[in-house]
DNA sequence: CACAGCGTTGCACGCGCGTGCAACAATTAT
DNA sequence: ATAATTGTTGCACGCGCGTGCAACGCTGTG
């Protein structure tokens, strides 16, 4: 689809450094922040660059230097509109900054390796993997065969010691629901999390029961969906519900993230027909956009994106090496 | 985070044909699918490499050969899940057949330039930009400014001719919709559209407006949501609706997308206290997750993503040239 | 006027692999 | 047995740019 009246193939640098009358390494470094350039060298370079539309070769650069400026963003599950959320800020907030983002589809834990390794071979400077669940074992071995300079898992948690955890403080989230939930008089939470898995799990549960029992003394049962998805947990929640006396319900259904929340609603609206939350209470957490559409209205808890994604930056940068947790914000709406 | 106890750094083809025993462009041919070698030879080099760890370079690669296996998945609308769909689908299969995909942001029209020049720099084979609107002629310019190779439209439709489309068949789509509702009873559609804009639009309005003109004789209205999310579609359609009689009210709201059909029931269903489809039906288009959840069951159409994204390979493998439209599957549900 | 100090510029070499061709070995036909 | 054919292997050169160093020119001081 090129103008075939205008095929002088691809402009380097040397292109330009002929029209500017300078070395190629003259106009390597007006393109470079701060290299050692006269003022008017650089005004030259780029005058000539701009009339030759040459802007410098982003792939050769990288197999010369050891920089890619590249990030693989690693994730699974496409089921979940958050995603989308995380992959718009990611790849707006790193492109501006001059990272290129490489997206990578980790169909399963067994695939793991095959991502990490089409990541390595792209000679990407660090893999983030993406709110996603994965075998932690697995992702060992995959980094062992592959050498990567840095693996990040963002939005979820990992032990392993090869890697760094960026994420929303699940901690400070959970107990400030749990006491919001206690302020408004609630007594019976059951906890809806995703898929059980071994590893690079959240927090949420584990906080939120262990909480709820130091607060109250009580015990809180949990059930799991089968997947982070709303049908599974349409699912769950009918089959948890259906058949109890308004004696025998929970009282609130405190779930893993959104998407499950929004699920336990349709549940409770669609298959039993209850209200929310006048017979049954839900949260959520991670605060999708349909969180706050007038069909949920959903109370929930905003993941912090943006500061999540500027310590990627710095991690990136090597200006951040251990894991970071950050506090989000709390989002009460009509379903508690 | 790579093991400190075996700082090998990268392993090379040399290192690999070393180890081999042969010259380093044995072990490339090796890894070529259809390269002169015998099978012997392949056999040790490749039990040569699985030893070694090595993998080809494919930065390397792409900047000796002029084809970097490379493609930016260009998009700006985040809003919408259907979205999430598309990337998924198009990202697995792209990559099951060896493409990585760059995802770009094109945060607006203005920034196709910008993004356009980012995919260059990385020397993409191909730029495909994902159901999103945009302004044709500020395209072009971007075009002319940054050479790529193949620019393809997906999932919209565009006039460039220095474009490639690949599409739902919206004429096909639209007039079964329309049959469909003219079965049903309905009379008295209101066709619910997305920004308008110059061009790269989808042809559903305009071909569900001229077939219903066709066989009813009778105009259909057209409103416009300022955005193809549900809080600007709500808002719309609450204007359109409130203070109307019964009697004053269109039968049926024919909407571009799910996502602003789902923003239409909302406002039919808790703003204007009226049911679906009983006292207004909504159609919709794409078939998203949402759309089968007991909350919606809305009636739809489902892109045919994966045959799209067949044709995308062919494109990418220059076996396909020209534009293509393909018919999707209806999908009645409640909401009709 | 000479010299140090600094800012600026040029250059040899290499990053890891692909292309096209030439040389070579293995196989078959004459 | 020799020549022709096919299959297999090796190699010079280049892709576009970065790194580190050496050389250059300029200013200011003794």
């Amino acid at each position: 689809m090129a103008d075939p009246e205008d095929s002088t193939d691809t402009v380097t640098a040397d292109h330009v450094a002929a029209a500017a009358g300078v070395s190629r390494w003259t106009v390597a470094r007006a393109f470079k922040k701060d290299a050692s350039i006269s003022r008017q060298s650089r005004e030259r370079v780029i005058a000539a660059a701009e009339a030759l539309g040459y802007a410098p070769d982003l792939m050769a650069s990288s197999l010369a230097s050891d920089r890619s400026n590249l990030i693989a963003l690693i994730t699974n599950d496409f089921n979940n509109p958050h995603k989308l959320v995380l992959l718009e800020r990611l790849t707006r907030i790193l492109w501006s900054r001059g990272w290129g983002t490489l997206l990578v589809h980790m169909s399963d834990s067994e695939d793991a390796s095959a991502a990490l390794l089409a990541a390595s071979q792209r000679r990407v400077d660090a893999a983030v993997v993406i709110g996603t669940r994965f075998d932690d074992k697995m992702l060992e071995t995959a980094l062992g065969a592959r050498r990567l300079k840095k693996l990040v898992i963002f939005a979820r948690y990992s032990q392993n010691p090869n890697t760094l955890t960026i994420a929303c403080d699940d901690v400070i989230a959970m107990r400030q629901m749990a006491d919001h939930l206690l302020e408004r008089g609630y007594r019976k939470p059951v906890f809806l999390a995703g898929p059980d898995t071994q590893s690079a799990k959240l927090h949420r549960k584990s906080t939120f029961t262990e909480y709820w029992q130091d607060r109250t003394g009580t015990h809180v049962p949990s059930i799991n969906a089968a997947a982070y998805d709303f049908g599974p947990a349409i699912d769950r929640v009918t089959a948890l519900l259906q058949d109890r006396t308004a004696a025998d319900r929970p009282d609130v259904l405190v779930c893993e993230n959104d998407i499950i929340a929004i699920g336990a609603m349709d549940a409770i609206r669609f298959r039993l027909g209850l209200r929310v939350p006048q017979d049954i209470a839900v949260t959520g957490f991670d605060d999708i956009p349909l969180s706050s559409s007038p069909a949920y209205q959903l109370t929930t808890y905003r993941q912090p994106i943006t500061a999540m994604a500027e310590c990627l930056l710095e991690v990136l940068e090597g200006k951040l090496t251990h894991d970071v947790a950050l506090p989000g914000q709390f989002i009460a709406r009509q379903t508690t």
